[in-house]
RNA sequence: GCCCAUGUAGCUCAGUCGGCAGAGCACAUCCUUGGUAAGGAUGAGGUCACCGGUUCGAUUCCGGUCAUGGGCUCCA
């Protein structure tokens, strides 16, 4: 008898024959197989193996296996809405980043009860705990088996499906057409929990009827289920339209607009201190900086060709003296006419022009979301002219600012993408060409790991598109920097060569930030609302133990504005505990208190409290100043 | 834009099977002058999102509008 490799978590094995093998697998945590690259069902474990290499156990370690495993999922909640609601019709339901879900066209709306009933009928499934088996039939007859129970999804689905024979899983009773693979048996899946309910086009197409899709997630264990359900507790407790309120930051009024944000004090602060951090570190980076206005007339629209190939995004125009003009979505065609605006050297280049921009750009009622969707905007928008031969080196120069600029925000980890020529573009080939491994270049140098986009560029030109990761481990697409042959065309853009020729030169457009408005909500749920010292809208709150301290508080607060420090007294006429809570509901970084002993000591010692600590400690007023200072200069 | 849900005091939410609108927090005044996460009392605060319909009477029922929320490129 052939004996079967059989390699689980790194570990290799030797199976006698296909029943020892899938032993070997299911005591070990595998549910599934990879052989010879493809990902297999055990029970297609055969004699000699299926493959020529060894088998590799696939587990819910891994991305793989949490796919197969949350695919099952969906299976069996199909199947439990066929069974409490064998009226509906059936669509897809594949695993996806987080969970899974199921598509399913019914007339009547699912509701938050009927998500429980649902989940109880799951349980019950899993608990009957019957095998997925796997059947291959020829195409022909599955079409004839699902137009028979009148699941013309899945009809439609195998019209286009181009092979001859097709699988579908049975478990329990209930068939349903898949690719598979799947977990041995229903009573593999351990924790189930369904999230919600939504409306999703057949297809995505909004053409095509609105079906009802159920979310859900499932885990190899409950434990692990619970500490994600904790982990959407804890999103849900730093979301930034929350928090947004609570710490008077930001509002969103009916009667200005949706999509259209009101900065509070609290909120203009921190953006005003993000400003001038923005804008000093551009003028040590060799930017200068611009303003520009809010509209422009229609025809330079169409010369940079934002009317032909962005007009969606834009709004309709308004007419002046006659003359249409049009809302800005962007801010390069201004930085064009500066630069314009009197002859380049060559030795002028690369010139760098950088403008906290405000765009307003038309976004559809239904995906507009707190600050992270909005209509208007402002981008920390910078235009670089560049000769052909500076452009790597200046893609590269840019990448560290990215990495400095984010960095200090503490975003350490980032998912870099490159995306290539999109379907609708402008601009030859070879230019798209030239320009894309220009990027690629410089990301290589730098030794960063992307990934490719195919097809995600701009209509303009290629770009890397960076990603952070915020503290919750969520990906956020914040910096973009995007290589532009075109406009310069358009605008017929032009240097002085040490030739005495007029020549070509080439745009980058980069944002760090991307957008203010979408950053700060990012930052909030980031830090959740506890801002770094440097950022935080009350840097210091003085507290007074009794009456007859508020005029030394105030003298201390005094003292602590006058060095810039954003400080607020709290003389009010309450215990110190109420204003300790207070302090700490506002996440003030420090408290101050001051009572009789801080009073006889002179200012000499000062009891201070760290946001979060339990504790106060004494220092001097020079003391505390100092540290205050050179906390907010570190940013950290 | 589309599907579903939601819209009641500044905030978080009860409530009215159609009959004078409620709580907690926040706010104001007073008492208390209290040493490390909520001291006490009193008070003010509402076109129940908006427009229309049914009704003796609508915050409640019906229709529409607006806004907010969950989704709508993951392909058997």
């Amino acid at each position: 008898m052939l004996s079967i490799k059989v390699e689980i978590e790194g570990k290799q094995f030797e199976a006698a024959g296909p029943e020892e093998a899938r032993k070997l697998l299911l005591e070990r945590g595998a549910f599934a197989v990879l052989a010879d690259g493809a990902a297999a069902d055990i029970s297609s474990i055969k004699e000699g193996g299926i493959s020529a290499g060894p088998l590799t156990g696939i587990s819910f370690s891994s991305d793989e296996g949490k796919s197969i495993y949350r695919h099952s999922t969906s299976h069996l909640l199909a199947h439990a809405v066929k069974e409490l609601f064998p009226e509906a019709r059936l669509a897809i339901g594949p695993a996806i980043e987080e969970g899974f879900y199921y598509d399913f066209d019914i007339d009547r709306p699912f509701t938050v009860e009927d998500l429980a009933l649902i989940e109880k009928k799951m349980e019950e499934i899993i608990k009957q705990g019957n095998p997925f088996v796997r059947k291959d039939i020829p195409r022909g007859e599955a079409m004839e088996l699902f137009r028979s129970m009148g699941e013309n999804y899945k009809v439609e689905l195998l019209e286009e499906i181009p092979d001859d024979t097709v699988s579908l899983y049975e478990e329990g009773g209930f068939a349903d057409l898949c690719r598979g693979p799947h977990v041995p048996s229903a009573k593999r899946i351990k924790a189930v929990k369904l999230l919600s309910v939504a409306g999703a086009y057949w297809r995505g197409d909004e053409k095509r009827k609105m079906l009802q899709r159920i979310y859900g997630t499932s885990f190899d264990n409950k434990k692990d289920l619970d500490k994600y359900l904790a982990f959407l507790e804890e999103v849900k407790k730093r979301d930034h339209r929350r928090l947004g309120k609570e710490l008077d930051l930001f509002s969103i009024s009916e009667d200005v607009g949706p999509g259209l944000i009101l900065w509070h004090p609290n909120g203009a602060i921190i953006r005003k201190t993000i400003e001038d951090f923005w804008r000093s570190e551009h003028l040590k980076a060799g930017y200068k900086l611009l303003y520009s206005p809010h509209i422009a007339k229609v025809d330079l629209w169409k010369q940079s060709g934002h009317w032909d190939f962005y007009r969606e995004n834009m709004y309709s125009p308004m007419e002046v003296e006659g003359v249409p003009y049009e809302i800005k979505p962007m801010n390069c065609p201004f930085h064009i006419f500066v630069y314009k605006n009197s002859l380049k050297s060559y030795r002028d280049l690369p010139v760098r022009y950088a403008e906290l921009g405000t765009v307003y750009r038309f976004e559809r009622s239904g995906v507009l979301h707190g600050l992270l969707r909005v209509r208007g905007f402002t981008q920390d928008d910078a235009h670089v002219f560049a000769r052909e031969d500076q452009i790597e080196d200046e893609v590269r120069r840019i990448l560290d600012f990215v990495i400095f600029v984010l960095g200090t925000f503490g975003f350490e980890s980032y998912d870099i993408y490159l995306s290539t020529r999109p379907e609708k573009y402008v601009g030859g080939e070879d230019v798209w060409e030239k320009s894309t491994s220009a990027l690629r270049m410089a990301l290589e140098h730098k030794g960063l790991a992307y990934q490719v986009d195919d097809g995600g560029g701009a209509f303009y030109g290629p770009k890397i598109d960076i990603k952070v990761k915020d503290s919750l481990g969520r990906a956020w697409q914040c910096s973009t920097i995007q290589v532009d042959f075109n406009n310069p065309e358009r605008f017929d853009v032009l240097y002085r060569g040490s030739d005495g020729k007029e020549h070509r030169p080439i745009m980058i457009h980069r944002a760090l930030m991307g957008s203010l408005e979408r950053f700060f909500g990012i930052l909030v749920e980031h830090y959740a609302g506890a801002f770094p010292l440097w950022l935080a809208p009350v840097q210091v709150a003085v507290l007074t133990i009794a009456e007859r301290h508020a005029e030394f508080a105030r003298k201390i607060a005094g003292e602590l504005a006058e060095e810039g420090i954003r400080v607020e007294t709290n003389l009010e006429n309450e215990k110190i505990g109420y204003k300790i809570r207070e302090a700490a509901v506002r996440k003030t970084p420090y408290s101050v208190i001051i009572g009789d002993k801080e009073m006889s000591e002179g200012g000499g010692s000062l009891s201070v409290r760290k946001r979060g600590g339990e504790e106060t400690v004494s220092v001097s007023v020079p003391g505390f100043i100092k540290l205050l200072k050179d906390e907010i200069n570190s940013r950290r």
